[in-house]
DNA sequence: GAAATGAATGTTAACGATAACATAATATTA
DNA sequence: TAATATTATGTTATCGTTAACATTCATTTC
């Protein structure tokens, strides 16, 4: 006697209700030209009456897909500002609509194949900051995942990588704050393993060395890790040496907006008796207080335009079989934390 | 001819180069006891050397799981902050570290059914904000997930539910401020649809009624939506009206970052010369100018509570058949931003 | 009106894993 | 040493779906 499964809907039993074969509803329910318009209309109105939900499992087994994208962050538990996270998770999700969003952060997993623990992801988007990545990155290409790397630049061969140009963006911030008339530099830096503190600072040094009359404040070079608190703590260094910055570049916006309290702590204006000046352009660079002078770094186009590369690596409609490489400018967003010195 | 698909490693082929049945190479993988140790041994290395990644759909078929979460948003694409958003998202993966999460913005479904589109989460933690979710919470219940809500009362019968006690934390906030000398209190609301947004106001206004000395300015209560923008706006107004409130109370930190970056337009210190008190404690609230006195919401341990709670649901362990309701205390932290007028 | 065409549906075999039920090989007992 | 446990392995069915390959039935064609 074999056990009828009463408690659950599946083509089969729709297919016993309707008097058709399973295969039928299967068709149907598909929207396939081989089925009579009426019989299909029968089909798909039971299947809403027995209120039938596809096994994804199964469906997946045929078709060898997972109906999942990862999105891949080198650091969810810190490191990476809330700011950002949020934007980016927004972002992607807005435009894989079809897809289940599954979020992931390297610094959870003790090894690349952790990576795949839980299944083949259809497709890997990954969010990288940090070197640390590449492994992993390649792990999933080694097996044979569609991927694309976002916000770094990764050394990995043949990986699509949609990056922003930070190093020109901190260039032409700093040349900015020159022609205003400022002469002594200090900077706060990020995570010391993310590659973009890297290029943001080559990015601050090279535009200093460019101009003879500028110069960098070695004092007044601290280490920091993108979080408010570094920023503030940074602050309170570089504001209690002998040689004090005209202005501070904070390597990112949360750096800036700890660094702000730093001086207020002192009693310092910003831009009064100090300028700062952040990168990211958060959401809240304009609510601070002073209004930021920040770098707007393009989070959405880069996403956007990953993802867009992403959906067509997946579908195997990648035009070129070339990897698109790909660097957005920033653009340099002018408020109220730099004093014109002029 | 039968078609040998070399090109991906399956138990069978793994059992092909080791000499043995399909069944044996299945049962090493899992540690079966039923296995020779040695046997065991063999397959789990050739395994290893073929770069063996178990099929997950092929699994979830056989045991009818997903290997999945949910977890739902009321929205995603605004009207919740980054800060929370991230703060969840970080909280639940750590404490998920089994399961693939998938990430859910309510806001963009067009219906309950497109919850289930894309197959059935082993199980679902909503992290609800607004009335509107309870058709979906329903439908997912109906549909034989196990459920969780967190952060909002849920009237949906029967389900497990973990929320702060905004009611009581805001009732305090106020009294405190009356024992600082407080007399004239204006609000700036949350997102009209947000239950958070009703339970504030509602703690805000009773505490004052308690007190005869003190008083509601009707023209310094302000609807906003939890975001910066709308505590800037709003305090705008309430700064240009005749009558002044001597505390504002906004319904989060993000709208008090808002209000405050408004008082420095109008050239007013807080808190000299107008006292501000948020709601959550955001990381950011200790390093806002002046540091903000506010309302700590334990994000960190609803969600941690409601995790376990659906830990507990997904694996049958659940105590008793009765769903938990629990309404977790917030704290009034105490920082600058509020003057004491004694 | 038989043969050929085509539309609609049915039968059966995958997909890759687990699980129930054999069976073979070895160890234990009488 | 034969009978019997015990241990290790193999065979086959199954999950719910799609897809290749029949088959049926009505319609057109000559």
């Amino acid at each position: 006697m074999k056990k009828e499964n009463l408690d659950r809907t599946t083509i089969k039993t729709i297919a016993k209700a309707a008097g058709v074969s399973h295969t039928t509803v299967s068709r149907a329910l598909n929207d396939s030209p081989l089925v009579k318009p009426q019989t299909k209309l029968k089909i798909k109105r039971l299947a809403d009456e027995m209120g039938y939900i596809p096994d994804i499992n199964a469906k997946g087994l045929v078709s060898n897909k997972a109906y999942v994208v990862g999105i891949y962050f080198s650091r969810l538990q810190s490191g990476t500002s809330s700011n950002f996270l949020a934007e980016s998770i927004r972002q992607v999700k807005k435009l894989l609509a079809d897809y289940t969003l599954a979020i992931n952060g390297i610094d959870l997993m003790p090894n690349e194949n952790a990576m795949l623990r839980n299944g083949k992801p259809d497709g890997a988007l990954f969010i990288s900051q940090c070197e640390n990545d590449d492994s992993y990155i390649q792990h999933m290409r080694d097996n044979g995942v569609p991927v694309v790397v976002i916000n770094r630049k990764t050394k990995v061969a043949g990986v699509t990588n949609v990056v922003p140009d930070e190093y020109h963006g901190v260039f032409q911030a700093i040349e900015y704050a020159i022609r205003l008339g400022h002469k002594k530099f200090g900077l706060i830096k990020g995570t010391p393993k993310f590659t973009s503190t890297h290029y943001r600072e080559q990015g601050f040094r090279d535009a200093i060395a460019k101009h003879p009359e500028a110069k960098v404040v070695e004092q007044a070079v601290i280490d920091g890790n993108y979080s408010r608190e570094s920023g503030f703590h940074a602050m309170n260094k570089i504001l209690m040496n002998s040689e004090f910055p005209s202005l501070v570049f904070c390597s990112n916006d949360e750096t800036a907006a700890g660094a702000i309290k730093s001086c207020q702590k002192f009693g310092l204006q910003v831009p009064t008796d100090i300028s700062l000046m952040g990168f990211d352009n958060a959401d809240y660079a304009k609510f601070m207080v002073p209004g930021l002078t920040t770098i707007y770094k393009p989070v959405d186009e880069i996403t956007r335009i990953g993802v867009e590369q992403l959906k067509d690596l997946m579908e195997g409609n990648s035009k070129s079989d070339q990897a698109l490489k790909k660097i957005v400018t920033t653009e340099l967003i002018i408020r109220d934390s730099v004093a014109d010195l002029r």
